[in-house]
DNA sequence: TCTATATATATGTACGGACTTATGCGCAAT
DNA sequence: ATTGCGCATAAGTCCGTACATATATATAGA
């Protein structure tokens, strides 16, 4: 695999599927075509099967590729549909997904919360908290594909006090900065009619219809 | 694991994760509880620990488990919730997941496809296939929560035609009976609002929004 | 008392091997 | 031409081992 030096870091199995992909979103290796089987590819890599195995694993996950048992492996698609993306809830896959997308940060104040917005939110009623709210775009796409309001306790103010574009995962920066770690996270998937207001921020039609996801990051 | 002769069938494994799904769901393993660390599970069944980690991979998949380096496997949920469950796209998943519940089938004839129904289904204009339709409920529960609509081959009339309740999956059983293999199922899922005449169907107020899920089997 | 440091423990990663099962293909027999 | 059979091939399953790394707890030092 060519590791420069001992730089443990990655796991060899992310390295190889992280390989891989790069060379299916390149089209190095076609969609359709199939890949050469594990025992050659291992040693092609240097690695052992199982760790070959594990790469092909992430992959198939994504929907990239599909086995077939005694006839190999194949190249399904060369990217992913970015709503796939929201089945993966392993708390480093919602990371993952953040350093792909950029939240333009155009509302930023403190609310305090109330009646149902309090008890969607989950807290006593009158507590203030930190409001952010913003587009979010894959990077290098023009059009938002989300709508995203933050909720955030105000500890963790001197973190977004001069945030305007948030590239990675505002919540793995809470993380490194408070101490505070993050136990649980927790996510529901509704189908809703955007809100007019929201559908104007998105640049799309009144009345359209969305998938509306609600997360809460728990600390201990 | 006390497998009863050589019965090859399942492997290993699954019979593992089966094992403690049914463990959990039974409630003898209390959520929120660990489980045992994966050395001494694999000694109590007699497995080695690599089976007992495939194992929990499945569930772990499943969002029952949630493992921590160093701390141990978590139960996490008794049961998945059903949204959750399309975010499985294995062949295997989806069959088991019709076992779980039931299909009325209240609307039983011959359609003569065209226009825009023609392009959606993907056949062409004028062919005339099997269309069923009815409420799909899971198994003990009243309110159902899908409206299921089928476009069949004519070839498949046989196995439908004294069908009134279906319990497990129809292209399960359609496969076996015609011998057609399903080499490939199309998924896709957006959000829409439901039609007037299917809110009835389903006991839901006019204007529900819910998911609307596409999937085609084809053979080869 | 509080803070480092060691240690035990659990999952994660990676290697090795062996066998099983499904698939496709060529070849022979009908 | 079609059917049946055997064989090579590929992924799937299962076992064993070893070490890495994160976590919680206990221990020693300030």
């Amino acid at each position: 695999m060519n590791i420069e030096a001992q730089r443990t870091q990655t796991p060899l199995y992310l390295q190889v599927a992280h390989r891989l992909e790069r060379q299916i979103i390149s089209g190095e290796r076609a969609v359709g075509s199939l890949l050469p089987p594990e025992a050659e590819l291992a040693q092609q890599l240097g690695v052992s099967r199982h760790t070959v195995r594990q790469a092909i694993a992430q992959l198939r996950k994504k929907g990239m590729l599909v086995a077939r048992k005694g006839v190999g492996t194949r190249v399904e698609a060369a990217r992913t549909d970015w709503r796939e993306r929201f089945r993966n809830n392993s708390r480093d896959d919602l990371f993952e997904f953040a350093n792909e997308s950029e939240f333009f940060i155009q509302v930023k104040d403190r609310r305090e919360m109330r009646g149902k917005l309090a008890a969607e939110i989950g807290c006593r009623p009158g507590r203030r908290l930190i409001y952010m709210a913003g587009p979010r775009h894959f990077i290098g796409e023009p059009l938002p594909f989300c709508w995203n309001e933050v909720f955030l306790d105000p500890i963790a103010w001197e973190v977004v006090e001069n945030l305007e574009v948030q590239r990675s995962s505002l919540f793995q920066q809470i993380e490194q900065r408070t101490g505070e770690r993050i136990e649980e996270i927790q996510q529901e998937i509704r189908a809703v009619e955007i809100p007019a207001e929201i559908c104007d921020g998105l640049n799309r039609p009144h009345g359209t219809i969305g998938l509306r996801i609600t997360r809460r990051y728990l600390a201990s």
